[in-house]
Order: structure tokens, then sequence, then C-alpha cells
DNA sequence: AAGTATAACTTAATCGATTTAGTTCGTTAG
DNA sequence: CTAACGAACTAAATCGATTAAGTTATACTT
């Protein structure tokens, strides 16, 4: 094995001090232009490249960002990374993903990791488990460290960070408003529990669209589930049952899975999409698109929200006065997209 | 902001040296039972933790996999990363994931950037741009430095490196027996050109089985497509006019995509799934699972793959003499996983 | 000729940890 | 009474970089 090239060997290799290689190769004045030309050409010849570690090390800083979320198999998190990738790139900073699956334990241990010196900030989406507990005292801890962190998707209040949502309610109300719009007036939604911060937002903004049209809610309409980003057997059961049992024109879901499922049961039962019931949920990913019929939902623009969430959190990396700077709540837009599983808006 | 707790600040406030801090805290015999036991109180009361960066430095070993891979955005690539997190964690290391966006430059600075000091060994999947231009110095260069590889899936030959396949052949050959076994005789396949080895493989797979089952070939039951990683207006055009025009009774595909647009297709002609054709998949995703009919599918097993490439390596990491070790490639078995696309078998 | 700039380096401190090689001091053997 | 030893520490080197604070030798000023 090669060992790597250090200002110590080209040093030693050149004959000059340790301290005239580096600041050859930082272009320093102090250095005279042959000494210079000379230590580059060593350098370039032999690729010499600093070590990350002795210059964090040396600068207190990372230039990392520390990315913990509650899975990877996940489109929407993927699309998000996807865009915090692409910001960091832009702006010179690398980033680390660690993966909490949706654990309490694994959240707090990954936190804990990576702010021991790997990281200078947090972009987190926190796990369900930690949500139950409302145990934070891992990200005030960190925060009380100096870093600063921001809270995507599943965010939670009362801790000192920014924040980057979808406007989840706003986006919800686009979708039941466009069912109605288009002549549903039995619409079910099937949400989650509201400690789910997403999934209670996603069923204020149903209600809202269907109260702006003067369509009166009814709670034997909502089915609300346990777990959001899985279909579990007893959801499928509830699902099967909530579909069958209720009469609608219109199903909303907070998730690819629960619309997929709404739509076999529908399928089975002999109801037509969307003629006999529309169908819209939350998240454009894959099952919406290639679904058959293809499902209109309304889009979370992920990449935005990464690179949203990256941009805020180097923001707050580079200025001098972070410590007192406001914390804000910066909102992604959703926007429906249009497919097979509702009608066309007659104008 | 609360600076971080160091050795140095423990030791001043004290009264003792940085090196008994050090050693009481790593429970040293030289360090007096009382001395050690008011700094071990300290550190716990003030929760100390070892900065990582320092450690790494001094260690020279950062217990870190970096991972490389073309996108993220993408089912198989994630239980990939799933899996090389479980088996990192078990052993005590972590992962750093990085994009290469399928191309060869940002791969190229990935490694360089992991490989100056970041982490001890990579695990990756190579991007398409790379193996079109087929120059792999960055591999060779970090391999000359004494970094450990792991190729897997996307792998290329000639490069001193361990490698995790998929055992495209067997798998696709999997899937078209059963097909046939199930009463298929006239099987399509919808792959790739030969220039992308997956595809190349599966189709082989899938000429073994007809062989093996005394079907002839047909070369018009090959439709061979550019793009493997989506699905293109060209690429539906193509497979539209494929399952039209041929009256097969079983397609093979040898991605997700492919195969949910001949179910559109069948759909559209009015033929039923698994009654009049049969479907059968390479990639057991999302799509598979929740297709409305779910789909047959070869399973690749992405997280045993992950936690196999991780092993792999860190046995590679941990072992003195790895230098001279051999290498070689493990291959993950692949299975079916019967859905409702395919007829039951008789037994 | 003595004093002072300046160019071109080198030394040494620093980041935060570990570890080897000293240093004290008290106890005990001879 | 002193040499030797061990217990309990401390000092200093090290990992690989940066940088403030010296150190030379030479040129220039008055």
């Amino acid at each position: 094995m090669k060992r790597k090239l250090t200002l110590k060997l080209i040093a030693k290799e050149l004959g000059v001090s340790i301290s005239t290689v580096s600041k050859a190769l930082r272009d320093s004045p102090e250095i005279s232009e042959e000494t210079r030309e000379k230590i580059k050409a060593y350098a370039k010849l032999y690729n010499y490249k600093p070590n990350n570690i002795a210059l964090s090390l040396k600068n207190r800083r990372t230039n990392t960002i520390g990315v913990i979320i509650p899975q990877i198999v996940h489109h929407f998190f993927t699309t998000v990374i996807s865009g915090i990738e692409q910001e960091a790139r832009d702006r010179n900073y690398n980033v680390i993903i660690c993966l909490s699956n949706n654990g309490f334990d694994k959240e707090v241990e990954n936190m804990e990791l990576l702010a021991n010196g790997s990281t200078d900030g947090f972009i987190l989406s926190i796990s369900k488990e930690t949500m139950l507990k409302e145990d934070y005292h891992h990200l005030n801890e960190v925060i009380e460290q100096g870093m600063p962190v921001v809270m995507f998707d599943r965010v939670v209040e009362g801790i000192s960070c920014d924040r980057v949502l979808i406007d989840d309610k706003a986006g919800a109300k686009k979708g039941v408003s466009h069912m109605i719009r288009t002549g549903c007036r039995k619409i079910g939604i099937i949400t989650s529990e509201d400690y789910i911060s997403v999934g209670r937002l996603r069923t204020e903004g149903y209600l809202d669209a269907l109260d702006d049209y003067g369509i009166a809610a009814n709670d034997n309409l909502i089915l609300k589930l346990d777990n959001i980003d899985d279909l579990t057997e007893e959801s499928k059961k509830r699902i099967e049952d909530f579909v069958t049992k209720n009469d609608l024109d219109g199903i909303f879901t907070v998730n690819e899975f629960f619309a997929v499922h709404a739509t076999r049961v529908l399928t089975k039962l002999g109801k037509r999409i969307p003629e006999d019931v529309s169908i819209v949920c939350f998240t454009d990913g894959q099952l919406s698109e290639n679904m058959i019929p293809s499902l209109t939902a309304v889009s979370q623009h992920g990449e935005e929200m990464g690179r949203k969430a990256a941009s805020i959190l180097i923001e707050k990396l580079e200025r001098e006065d972070s410590e007192t700077a406001p914390y804000d709540t910066a909102y992604i837009d959703t926007s429906l997209v249009e497919r097979e599983s509702t009608r066309k808006l007659n104008r």
C-alpha cells in the first residue's frame, strides 16, 4: 500500500519545512516564486490532496451536513435527499445520511454520533417513535452546542430550529376541492392518527375544503390509521371495511399506499374509477404515476424541499450572528397532478 | 453556545493533566481509584463524548464506509443501502452515502472527496457514464492507496476488488420457467440492448429457460430497449407495438416499468391477466407489490446484497493481511415472488 | 558604519485525542 | 542512610494540516 502523501513527506523530499509547503500550495507571497513552483509541481505530480480529517480538526468545521431520516426505502425521502445533495454540492458541502428506522434510540444514537465532530449541522425528519415519546433532549443538546438544526416534513414544536414544511393543509384542500369541483359530494378520507403531524394537517385541509363548499363533515367518512409509511395487514382490512361500508363518490388519502389499496377494493366491488368514484392521494410518486388507472396526486416537490432545507442550514452555518438569528418556517407549495383517477373539470 | 467538553477542559477543571483524564476514562490501572472515579463522574455529569474527528486523525481510521450509488430515487438502491446500514451498525461502522447521478465527474469527485480521510473503504455501484467511458482511474487510485473497494450490481472487470452480484441469469430463468410450468408457450421478453450487462444476462436466462423446456426461441418475441432505468415515451411506443402485434401468452420483463406498461397495453386490449397472458418481471419493488393485478416478480434481495457487501468490506478492513487476500465475487440468490399476474401451479 | 527594512524561510502553537517516555514521591531493602 | 523500586502522575510526541511569531541574510537608508 502506497502511503498517502502529506505535507510532511513533501517537505522532507524537497528539503524545506512543512509550513513552506503549506504556504506554497496556498499561494502565499511569503514564498519565492521558484520554491512555490517547485512545490506545486511536486504536489501535482504526486497528486497531493489535503487530508479532510486534519482540516476539519484544525478548522473546527467539517463542511458536512448530517441528514437523519426515518427510512430510506421511501420515495419522498429520497427526493428530498436528492435536493439536499444538489444544494450541498453547489455550495461545497458534503452530506452524510443516517437512518433512524423510525426508532427513538437509533435517532438519538445517530445524532450523538454525528454531533461528535462529524457534521456542522443537521437536517432531519423526526421518527415516529420520537414523536410519540415527545422526548427531544437529543435535539436540544446539539442545538445547545451551537449546531444549527433544520427540521423538515415531520416536525415538532418547541425546538429552537428552522423548519421546512409542505403546506399539507393547503395541499389536501387543493386535492379535495378538485374532487368537489368535479362533482364529488360524498368524499371520504383515509388518513393517520392525529399525533402524526402530516396526517393531522391533511385531515384539516380535507375538512376545510368540505367547509368551503358547504358540505357537512361526517366522522364516519374519516378513517384514521396507525401507520402512514406502509400498508399493514391491519390497515388493509380497515380500508376494505371503510370503502365497502360507505358508498363514497370520492376518496382522498394521505399517501399512495392507501389510495392503491382503496383502488383495489373498489375494483373488486365493481366500481369504475373515476366514473363512480374519484381518487386523489397525497404524494406524487411511482405508484400514482404507474397505477392503472394512474392517480391524481398532490405533488410535494421533495427536491425543492431538500434544496430549501439545505439552503437554510448553510445560510445559518455561514453567518456569524446565527446564534441570535430568528428561526423561521418555510413552506413548500404543493401542486395537483391530474391523472386518470379523477374526472375532467368542465369549464 | 456552550463549547463542547474536551479532555483539556476536564483536565483544567479538575487540576490534573490531559493524559490523566484520558487514561482515567479508559480505565487505565496507572491512575488511582480515587482520581479515576472523580474524573469519570465529572465526564458523565457533563456528558463528555470524545471528538470523532480527533480520534480519526489519531487512529488513521474512521470506521466509516463510503457508499457511492448512481441514484437515490431508486427502490433497489435504497434497499441495498438499508442492508449496508444494518450490517454497518451491527459492526460499529458508520455509513456515508454519496450520489454520482449516473455521471462520471461526480463519481470521481465523490470518491476523491471521501478518500481524503473521510472513509476507510468503499461500496459502489458504478455509474452508467463511467461504464461507457471505461475510465476507472479513480477506482484504481483509491485501491492503490490501500482502501478496499466492493462493487455491487453494476460492476466492471479488471479492477482489484470484491464484487457482489445478483445472479441475473438464474433469476430470469427462474421467472420464465415458472411461466412455462404454468402453461405459457408463447413467451415474449422485454429487455435491454446487450451492452447493458444486466439486460444481457437476463435475456440469456430467458433463452436458457425456453431451451430447457424445448421451446424454440423466436427473435420476434424479444424486444430490446435502450434504457433500463426508466420508461421513455419511445419505449412506451415500442412496448405497445410489441404487445399488440404478438399474440403472447406470457411476458417477461427485465424491470417493473416495462411490466407495468405491458399490463396497461394488455388491459386496453381487453386481455385478462393471468388468464390470457401471464406477466413476470425482474425486480420486486413497490410497483410489483401494489399494481392491480400485483405482479409476480424476481426478487433481488437488495438488503441481503447490501449486508453482504458491507460484510465483505468490513472483513477486509479488519484483517491485517488484506493486501494479499484474494478478491472474490459473491452471488446473491434471487427468489420468485408469486402474485396475481401468473397462474397457480397445479401440483 | 550603524540601523532598519524586507524577502524567504523556519519554529512552534493549535485543533482533540492517545500513548510513550519521563518525573516525583514515598516505601522498603541492604 | 541511601539506593532501588513502584505507584501515580505529567510531559511531550503524534496524527496532518494552518498560521502567528520568530529567524536569517541581504539590501537599503542616513
